[in-house]
DNA sequence: ACAAAAGTGTTAATCGTACACCCATGC
DNA sequence: GCATGGGTGTACGATTAACACTTTTGT
């Protein structure tokens, strides 16, 4: 409260709040979690979830702590970032009463290397129990990720913002685990008209050059759609 | 904390938390949201979300909270809750920095009836401004309900716990604002295996009796699916 | 010239919609 | 017997998956 208690604000012990984020990255082909060694109490030395105290007189929002967080405890921004979900209860974290409020974020693998902080990659399915409930919100977001990941834009967060249709059928394949039809992807890719064509400007790989794409228009990030892309 | 306060815990000042309930029902057809009239400030005497604080020392989590807010401030229980999405901002409270976990329920017509309660029903596309951040989140409910309508049964909960086809099929129209063809709707329910004959009951209705169905086993309360219903 | 990835085209099967039709009951 | 909602069947068009084929580059 800024100024004026109230009654019904005094009565209760307020839940402490932070936010856990489930940072995401693609290292060869294989999804990673960011999962860096804590330097404090409690669980000092064990890797665990990015994340930190909401600091009620810096952070606007819950967003704006999200990205703070990013900022300071990963040495990254601007990245892709959506809310997962919230986790509340008297036992996730041994200080007490506890509202953690859980996001996925997407970063190209590039970005992560340019960072100066160790962030200890590790594949999604090799990860050790973590701390907290961070075994839970982590198999969350893998489960949010596959689920809506066949239906949106989401994976493409996994690519640099230029990207070949090349490079995003093989994220698609990476992330759903299956293997998806090259012909039948490019052509609902194509007329979905979730991408546009950036110049014609070409790959300078090993064999032929392909077109550089770019996520189309749809500014708020997200956009979903209705058929399925796997 | 529960009894050794740590230096990063104590620095910060904590946001307060709150549980917003979003509690949607339909009335002859139309979806209604509960809004009871506010009898304590801020915003004392006008409609708002159900909603309350959650209290650290009864709640164990924040399931348990909307719960018992559920149970206190409308009188009902054993509902269908899913959590919906997380506001916290230094402003969306005059009290200050607070975070809202909220919750979308859906609940049969008849059940409200039973409670004692006046949750004040209002036509959710007639909803007057509310305090709070309470329009954005009566916003989101009816978009997740919309958008995860035609992919779930979701829907569903909005009729009592055995329901004849035909009615089921009236509360998709109504929920997803479009108009489903009988027979695909019937054939697409039934051969996803998403619902039960029960018995060979029947509607002591006026025209031919019904079959009467209940959701298929899958308890987890849920259930999506890859086809649309609509 | 060959390998490898980019990109195009065609076909057969599947799915969904639309529509026509029959059934059981109350009045 | 007729109006009304319950319930079934079918046919046509759209969408998809699967696969064959062509193009362009580096070596």
């Amino acid at each position: 409260m800024t100024s004026a208690p109230t009654a019904a604000q005094q009565e209760f012990e307020r839940p402490f709040t932070t936010v856990d984020i489930v940072l995401l990255t693609l290292v060869d082909g294989e999804l990673h979690v960011a999962l860096p060694v804590r330097d404090k109490e409690p669980f000092s030395g064990r890797p665990a979830l990015v994340g930190g105290f909401v600091h009620a007189e810096e952070d606007r929002d819950l967003e704006d702590a999200a990205a703070r967080i990013l900022r300071q405890k990963a040495g990254i921004r601007d990245i892709y970032v959506e809310q997962l979900a919230t986790f509340g209860s008297v036992n996730r974290d041994p200080r007490g009463w506890s509202v953690g409020v859980a996001y996925l974020a997407l970063v190209p693998h590039a970005v992560l290397e340019a960072s100066r902080v160790d962030l200890n990659l590790i594949p999604v399915d090799k990860v050790p129990p973590l701390p907290f409930d961070h075994d839970r919100i982590l198999a969350t977001a893998v489960y949010r990720l596959r689920g809506k990941g066949a239906y949106s834009t989401l994976p493409v967060h996994l690519l640099s913002k230029v990207f070949t249709l090349g490079e995003m059928h093989s994220v698609y394949e990476q992330v759903m685990g299956t293997e998806i039809d090259q012909s039948s992807f490019r052509r609902k890719v194509l007329d979905l008209g979730i991408v546009e064509e950036i110049g014609e400007m070409k790959t300078a790989a090993s064999k032929r050059p392909a077109k550089q794409f770019r996520l189309k228009g749809t500014r708020p990030e997200d956009s979903t759609f209705d058929r399925s892309l796997v």
